[in-house]
DNA sequence: CCCATAAAGATCTAATTGTATCGATTGACG
DNA sequence: CGTCAATCGATACAATTAGATCTTTATGGG
């Protein structure tokens, strides 16, 4: 129990951190100097004890009566997310999703750069997307290797998905953001996360469902 | 108890659904007559008792030693998430991410189409993106109420994400298939249903770094 | 200087979800 | 035609997570 350094959280509290992460950075710049969980929760419609035990595992201390300090909390979900030093990833497949992933800013206020992109169709391979130059896919592993890059984000043609997983984990690549429907065959050391527009659809359309059903 | 006409299931059970009907269906090209739990959960890396509660929740019956009728289990798993009739729906905001979204082929496998898009910007209003339209957002609201569509679908700005919400929920709309990072504020008879890349990112990371630090 | 109070923190309980076990059924095969 | 093996379906058990209660702490007001 107590050889363990970092504390490992639960995948639903995970989840909510981010959301914290932002509120208090929006608060933060709002000049307020401590943030309680009971705001917190009210803002974002949850349970305060929820907040509150999120917030603990964090390794954060609060105050009674005032909450926690800003800075503290802020840094202390950073440093417990790993998003105090910023990752570098590279995205494979600059189609319309791909597009998109590369011209969103958020993702550098969460720890995530991309450090290159790539393509296998000639006619994207060599464009500037959103600042990024187009690499040939032929380069990855190589460039993976050489760059240490840890974190792959898949957004080819469905079909393809399992080959480019593969050559990114012959680069080295450690975790895979698999955004294609494929369900992706990968050695145990490999981390995936599925990114399924599918299933919250599918949450989604029973929750309308059940509704229509019970009050037509 | 029993006057409730149809079941409801826990969420990661509706998030496990779409996966099995995508895998079914494939199998169902492939000639196949039945499936078993046992090989959806083989191919799909489930346990296959998951795979049985899950199925047996749509209320298909299977037979031993066969399976389940692959048109049986289909259809029940379409029913169940009422992906049987699509449902139109409304996408709000064609910046790089709705854009996407709109030339997405696969919503149409899971009972969902666009009937329409809008947007703010004159540039973007009535351009055609993949075969859609884009409408002036000032007729959304009327359109909605007219159409009786129940499903929007928002990728706007942050900044303006409860101000469209507000306007969707004007239009009649039952459904908010959320986007962007904004915590909306909506009456309880709205389902809201937010897609939070920062949180499959935080999981991500957070998996990472405990790799990482269990073998450096 | 003390008391009322808001909030953290610890401990417990309940619900949900995942996991395991066991018997029943049915088609395949010798 | 009888045995075998695979699979469904039901039930019981365990782990995780959400939610609730209670105590402690420190601050701000009087
Ligand atoms: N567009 C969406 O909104 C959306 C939503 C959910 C899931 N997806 C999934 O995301 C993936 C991409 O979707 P999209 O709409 O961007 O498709 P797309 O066809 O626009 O893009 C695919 C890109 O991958 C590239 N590519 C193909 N083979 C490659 C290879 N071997 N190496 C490198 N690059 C290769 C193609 O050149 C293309 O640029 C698909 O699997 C899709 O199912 C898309
Ligand atoms: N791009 C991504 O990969 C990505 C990823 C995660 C989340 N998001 C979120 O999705 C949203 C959209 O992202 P994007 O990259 O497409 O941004 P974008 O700026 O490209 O698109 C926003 C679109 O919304 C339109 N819009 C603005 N105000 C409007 C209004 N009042 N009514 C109707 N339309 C309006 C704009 O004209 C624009 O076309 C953002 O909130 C973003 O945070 C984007």
């Amino acid at each position: 129990m107590s050889q363990l350094e970092r504390k490992t959280a639960g995948v639903p509290t995970l989840k909510r951190l981010p959301l914290y992460l932002r509120l208090l950075r929006k608060m933060k710049e709002n000049g307020e100097e401590y943030a309680s969980g009971t705001v917190v929760a009210k803002e974002l419609g949850l349970d305060p004890i929820v907040v509150r035990k999120d917030l603990a595992i964090t390794g954060a201390v609060g105050r009674p009566r005032l909450g926690f300090p800003m800075d503290e909390i802020i840094e202390a979900i950073e440093e417990f997310l790993g998003w105090t030093n910023t990752s570098d990833a590279f995205l494979v497949g600059v189609g319309s999703l791909g597009h998109a992933l590369l011209g969103y800013q958020g993702f550098e206020q969460h720890g995530l750069r991309f450090a290159a992109a790539f393509d296998s169709d000639p006619d994207v391979i060599g464009k500037t997307v959103h600042g990024k130059t187009v690499l040939n896919i032929d380069q990855m592993p190589e460039l993976a290797k050489r760059m240490h890059v840890r974190i792959g984000i898949l957004t080819v043609t469905a079909s393809v998905a399992q080959d480019v997983a593969n050559a990114m984990i012959e680069g080295g690549i450690r975790a895979i953001w698999n955004f294609t429907p494929t369900t992706l065959d990968v050695p145990d050391h490999v981390i995936l996360q599925r990114e399924e527009l599918a299933s919250s659809l599918a949450v989604l359309s029973h929750r309308l469902l059940i509704e229509s059903s019970r009050q037509p």
